[in-house]
RNA sequence: GCCCGAAUAGCUCAGUUGGCCAGAGCGCUGCUCUUGUAAAGCAGAUGUCGUCGGUUCGAAUCCGACUUCGGGCCCCA
């Protein structure tokens, strides 16, 4: 009998009878891996256990506790909430159930339109350890579009997925699931649907590839319970979705949901409740927020640091309303293209105004107010706009989404000469300012047109796009492009950050435009006397000082460093006895433009420790008799070991130096 | 906007199948305690149970609409 020879990862031949399986290959290594074999990667492409090696194919055998093993647990588990929700609700249907990041989803539109409520969650999981307990395999086989279509004639959206395969249409993202690579690639002719069958009864469409059989699943939970259009189109129905995470084993699955719950404990709106930062009054309406004396303190050094830096870098401010005509927005083609996200127009007697959804086409005014010349540019205008946008109600998060918020605006115009070194340097200082925050960790992203929904000739589209991938190549960054992200007025660089939790927030955007000069005529006069179009650029850094500040909440999880902290330092006379000291101690720290409380010895000292503990100050400054004889304070710094006996100045050295490094 | 859920004191939350005057803890006010590093004691005040309408002898509780919030879809800073 012949054998054959394939390729392991570590560059190692091993030989095996002729039609061996990967499953067979697994076991001949170790026994441990064949058990804990999910599928088999060969030569690159992922593939279920039960395929039939081929002499010299490279294999690699995916076991749980990997990339592809956890998103194969996913997915196959995705199969199981389908199976078990069909199973418990006859006449129903589904469409797709993607692993995503952490988990699954799957998609169903249920019989008679009913809907899922969070208490259908632990029915269906009762149900899917069912399933799972009884080590269902997962069968693959494939048909011709026609037998396929027949198959799943009951469920529409299955035969939907099926004709776009079918037709060699391009699978959008939701329909992945069904045709990465492979499948659809070769057209119409050759189509191949796949399904996976677990019972008689139960048999899904699928590309595959999927672990041996449910015994392998069980580290999941039901999540939330979700309204889900069709392909993502309002257009379209709105399917049930129920969302769950899973995991390649128990540890996995409660680290997963200690993550939540640390998510959880930081979420800005909990927070700026507890510190009294600030309130979304629902007198107010939807998506506004006010800002109570603490929150308003931390926004105050947060624009006042960014006005700085501004300032040295630059930056001319400017001053525009809340206001304009809607015939500015007609210019812009704001009217044309970002009507939806705008506020309703107020009539008002001489014609129709908008509150500003962008501060850029005022600037543009300010542009052409004057005769430019080329000595002027880059030309940086600056301001802390207040921007209105209508978002939907369904849409709104906290101070993540909201309705009114003022961003760190800036338009820059400059020459076609001078673009890409201006974006380039554009680029360290938004990094720059971002480190003063303790953000290290940047993605950067180049979003480019979208066809569909944006303005400008090709020509000018192209050039731009150049421009900022010329600087992100120069500044030495890797980047992602997103085809088709970008704003309607021209390509964008976005960046993002990771938070001290690892959680990802897009924050500042930097993006190139020709169509505004050109709709608003802006010119200046060159060196030889030409008259030119500048370019613009709209850059944010913070993005949106609420978004931002938000972010920079969760990120320090309320926890602000002294040169941000609303309240840098508590002091707690020990009794009532020494309230004149701490008066005077007050009154120092005050002088030196420190931002300091005092409470008074009212209440027992632990309670009051409690309390400043409790509001996240970064000192509590206890002074009793000892400290009264000295002129010395009792240290006690957040998340430090309290210090007695410091004297006053060598405190005050110490925080002015946490303030000036920013730690 | 659409799907699911929620709304009770300043805050966090209890309030069983509709039934005396709607509760607790924290906070607040007052008095007592005079405190050395994460909750002293006693007393007191506080609510149109989100709003409006309906069912009922009777509604915080059941039904409807609206408002706001939470989780998603879509979009985006």
């Amino acid at each position: 009998m012949s054998d054959i020879a394939v390729i392991l990862p570590d560059g190692s031949e091993r030989s095996l009878p002729e039609a061996s399986t990967i499953a067979d290959l697994a076991t001949g290594i170790s026994r441990r891996l064949g058990k804990d074999a999910l599928i088999g990667l060969v030569d690159g492409s992922e593939t279920d256990l039960d395929t039939v090696l081929v002499d010299g194919q490279q294999v690699e055998i995916v076991v749980p506790d990997s990339e592809r093993g956890l998103h194969t647990i996913r997915h196959s588990t995705a199969h199981v909430l389908a199976q078990a929700v069909l199973e418990l609700w006859p006449g129903s249907t589904f469409a797709i159930g993607p692993p995503i990041e952490d988990g699954f989803y799957y998609d169903f539109a249920l019989a008679d339109g009913a809907t899922f409520h969070e208490d259908d969650l632990d029915k269906i999981d009762a149900k899917m350890r069912e399933i799972i307990k009884a080590r269902q395999p997962f069968v693959r086989s494939e048909l011709a579009p026609a037998a396929a279509l027949e198959l799943m004639s009951d469920h529409l959206y299955k035969s939907e997925i099926i004709q776009m395969v079918a037709s060699g249409e391009k699978a959008s993202e939701l329909a992945s699931e069904m045709a990465e690579d492979g499948d659809s690639a070769d057209g119409a002719a050759e189509a191949v649907i796949s399904f996976y069958r677990n019972t008689d009864d139960f048999v899904d469409m699928c590309v595959g590839p999927h672990v041996p059989h449910t015994g392998h699943l069980g580290h999941f939970k039901l999540m939330k319970v979700a309204g889900a259009y069709w392909r993502g189109d309002v257009d379209r129905p709105m399917l049930q979705r129920i969302y769950g995470t899973a995991w390649a084993d128990k540890k996995q699955l409660a680290a997963h949901l200690v993550r939540l719950e640390e998510a959880e404990k930081r979420d800005h709106r909990k927070l700026a409740n507890e510190l009294d930062l600030l309130s979304f009054p629902s007198e107010l309406g939807g998506g506004l927020a006010v800002w109570h004396p603490k929150g308003a303190a931390i926004r105050k050094i947060m624009e006042d640091y960014s006005r700085e830096r501004h300032l040295n870098g630059g930056y001319e401010f400017v001053v525009t309303p809340n206001l304009a005509s809607g015939k500015l927005f007609e210019t812009s083609g704001h009217l044309d293209f970002y009507a939806d996200g705008m506020y309703p127009p107020m009539e008002m007697d001489n014609g129709t105004y908008y509150p500003k959804p962008m501060n850029c086409p005022i600037h543009c005014l300010i542009f052409r107010r004057g005769q430019r010349s080329y000595r002027e540019l880059p030309l940086r205008l600056f301001e802390l706009g207040t921007v209105y946008r209508y978002e939907r109600a369904g849409t709104l998060h906290g101070l993540m989404r909201i309705r009114g918020f003022t961003q760190d605006d800036s338009h820059i115009y400059c020459s076609e000469e001078q673009l890409a070194e201006e974006i380039e340097s554009l680029l360290e200082f938004v990094v720059s300012v971002l480190k003063a925050f303790t953000f290290e960790d940047f993605t950067f992203n180049l979003s480019t047109r979208d066809p569909k929904k944006s303005v400008g000739s090709d020509e000018v589209w192209d050039l731009a796009t150049k421009a900022l991938k010329d600087a992100l190549d120069k500044f030495g960054v890797p980047y992602e492009v997103k085809e088709g992200d970008a704003a309607f007025y021209g390509p964008k660089i976005d960046i993002d950050v990771r938070d001290a939790i690892g959680r990802s927030w897009q924050l500042s955007t930097i993006q190139a435009d020709f169509n505004l000069p050109e709709r608003f005529e802006l010119e200046y006069v060159a060196a030889d006397g030409s008259r030119k179009q500048p370019i613009m650029l709209h850059r944010a850094l913070f993005g949106s000082i609420e978004r931002f500040f938000g972010v920079l909440l969760e990120h320090f999880a309320g926890n602000f460093p002294a040169w941000l902290a609303p309240i840098q330092a508590t002091i707690l006379p020990v009794a009532q006895d020494h309230q004149a000291y701490a008066d005077e101690v007050y009154a120092k720290l005050k002088a030196s433009g420190f931002r300091v409380d005092l409470v008074e010895a009212n209440d027992p000292l632990g309670k009051r420790i409690r309390n400043a503990k409790q509001q996240k100050v970064p000192y509590i400054l206890v002074v009793g008799a000892d400290d009264v004889a000295a002129g010395t304070l009792g240290v006690n710094p957040r998340g430090g070991e309290v210090d007695r006996d410091v004297p006053l100045d060598d405190f005050m050295t110490k925080l002015a130096a946490d303030i000036e490094s920013k730690a």
